[in-house]
DNA sequence: CATGAATGAGACTTCATTCAT
DNA sequence: CATGAATGAAGTCTCATTCAT
């Protein structure tokens, strides 16, 4: 046991890998069960569970699961920024951004439904994932911003941000059902809602 | 001995009164505790102890939360289809349905919400409470109803109902923040991003 | 409902027989609940839902399951012990009071056997059903009896009564789980093993 | 550094002793437990009772109080079969396999006892402690291997096993309720009723 | 740091029993 | 007497968290 001295050289570099490795484990089991159990139905116990760590180990990495929950909103958030962004910066009108951020956005619901097994069993009405909530978030941030820089009708922007979100998710819900997932055709439907109602909504600001 | 038949003859009522108190002291605790606590979040225990009842008396009346949470929802259901019935009657056009509906949802949510008292602590994305899962499904069945009637135009019916339900429960949901209430302002929103997104979506369907 | 007082007149007739007919019922209950679940495993709730009396009632009757049961085992007894008294006095010798009782032992256990429904779910090991006690103990004063009048050898009174009994009680036991039911073939066996045995007791007796 | 490991190399070795501890105190608790109160009347909380441990403890040795028992069952036949097992290989008739048979089956059941306590209130006609429960079927299957092996006459294997094991019992538990056990006698009591009844099964069978 | 057993709070549920009707 | 709802004690079990190794 003395003989490991030897190799303990490396020590650091390993244990941080080793380290890395645990907290991944931990954060990959968190996505799992949350997705099936939601974020109430959770608990530390079923994320330790599904992992080959000890018990207390999960303390050395996170608080509670509420910390599992934020780093897994705060990961899918840091994957998803990128397309918005991209979205925003070659937008030549609110119709062009909005295309670019819807479909971003039912992608990025596809592949994450893909990745976990939504087979949660009981209700799980609409259960709030990490990514969910962190998608959420950051299009209503892209929504509000493109309305602020006039790309968009001076409409209730809060309004607009929930309306378009609320549709989004629920489209996209709805899409996610569907076998295979007509990406193209939910896409079609949420922007003509928006473009749309955006017209008839000036056309209500400009004679009430 | 025919003394006590005045009073004997009335016993069963007060008993019937009693136990429908407690029912609905459960039910409105349930009301509180799934508002504050989410469903999951929520135990049959959180509920007791709002009611001055025994622990064990909960399960002379439900089974367990799950029950409490679909009498809340069947009682939520059960007040809203009228307006949603009315609102079919009445209706001349998809646009007098339309804003006849919306304006019962909204009108409905601002009443239940100054009944509970939406502080719930954790996330919260679209909480599932009793009530809105219940009205989920009444104005989806209503809308798809009137698509069938031959009042909307023929777009796909599912997404249609998702999009008009996210969009009115996320508006419903800012207008609840603010205050006043402006119940016209949200339902006018809402109505025209469905009326214009119709328009559009037509458009669509007429000439690809 | 005054009205009824009229017919009142004939009532205590009336209200013994209830009372008579509920004593019955929770009797009936009981024994079927302790052959099912056995003596620890019931409870008074088991034997009221048996039962189209309401929970109170039973404190009209029983004080406890406990009471029941050996209300069911003086029951048993009253039955059985008429049986074992003829034996008794028609007994010309040991061998014919022990094949009349023998006998007697093992009908009445296939009666009773056949009147519960032996289907009991887990381990049921050996369950105390009233009947089987009461029988333990008739037959276990009948052998000390007998052993007291001389009419058999003068070998240890109580190791011979807890012999004849267990002997009895597992081959029943054994026999009951056959089908058809060999009365005579299990009285013939205990009969030699019990006469075999004396006389092998007797000769130790005589030249230790 | 290097200090501690002197003592960590122990560190396993440490619990373990503290996991068996733990174990042996639970069986331990249990034996007391069942024997006082019954199978079915003992709880797991009346385990935990009387240990040092925390109620939530149990669970990480049994699941249940049935798998006590069962622990314990086989505990007892795991030091009662090498006894049974002797008792065949030395055994040159069926006179000498049965004397050491059931004189090793009443010292053992000696033993238990003042271990135990059968102190139990209620009934208790033939309480299955788990000790009871396995050692019926370890000697059942003695009895049946030594019929088989043609050391005993060729009577109805299962009633003579389940006579001798229901005598056994019986006389046994006779026994210990005297001061002091009398091992020799109750031994030879058993013995001879055995014999003896073979004999005349055996008379039976060859001329009925 | 990792381990995993111990802890005890607390949730769920059933029960025996009482008592107003 | 019958009724059956209310009671609260008690049993079952799981959980988050700690801490010795």
């Amino acid at each position: 046991m003395t003989l490991s001295l030897a190799v303990d050289t490396h020590a650091p570099r390993r244990r941080e890998q080793a380290k890395a490795a645990n907290r991944e484990a931990i954060l990959a089991a968190g996505r799992q069960v949350f997705a099936e159990l939601g974020y109430e139905g959770a608990t530390v116990r079923d994320i330790i569970r599904r992992t080959d760590l000890a018990a207390g180990t999960f303390y050395n990495y996170f608080k509670s699961k509420e910390e599992v929950f934020q780093a897994l909103a705060e990961d899918a958030a840091r994957r998803f920024r990128p397309m918005l962004r991209a979205a925003r910066e070659q937008a030549t009108s609110f119709e062009s951004y909005l295309r670019q951020a819807v479909t971003a956005y039912l992608r990025f619901r596809s592949g994450e439904h893909a990745l976990l097994g939504l087979t949660g069993p009981p209700l799980r009405a609409r259960a709030s994932t990490p990514e969910m909530t962190a998608l959420f978030e950051e299009v209503r941030g892209g929504i509000e911003d493109v309305i602020a820089r006039g790309l968009a009708p001076k409409v209730d922007a809060e309004y607009l941000a929930c309306a378009c979100i609320g549709m989004a998710q629920e489209v996209a819900d709805c899409m996610l059902m569907r076998d295979p997932h007509d990406l193209a055709g939910a896409s079609d439907f949420i922007c003509d809602m928006v473009l749309g109602g955006l017209a008839q909504a000036r056309a209500r600001v400009l004679s009430p």
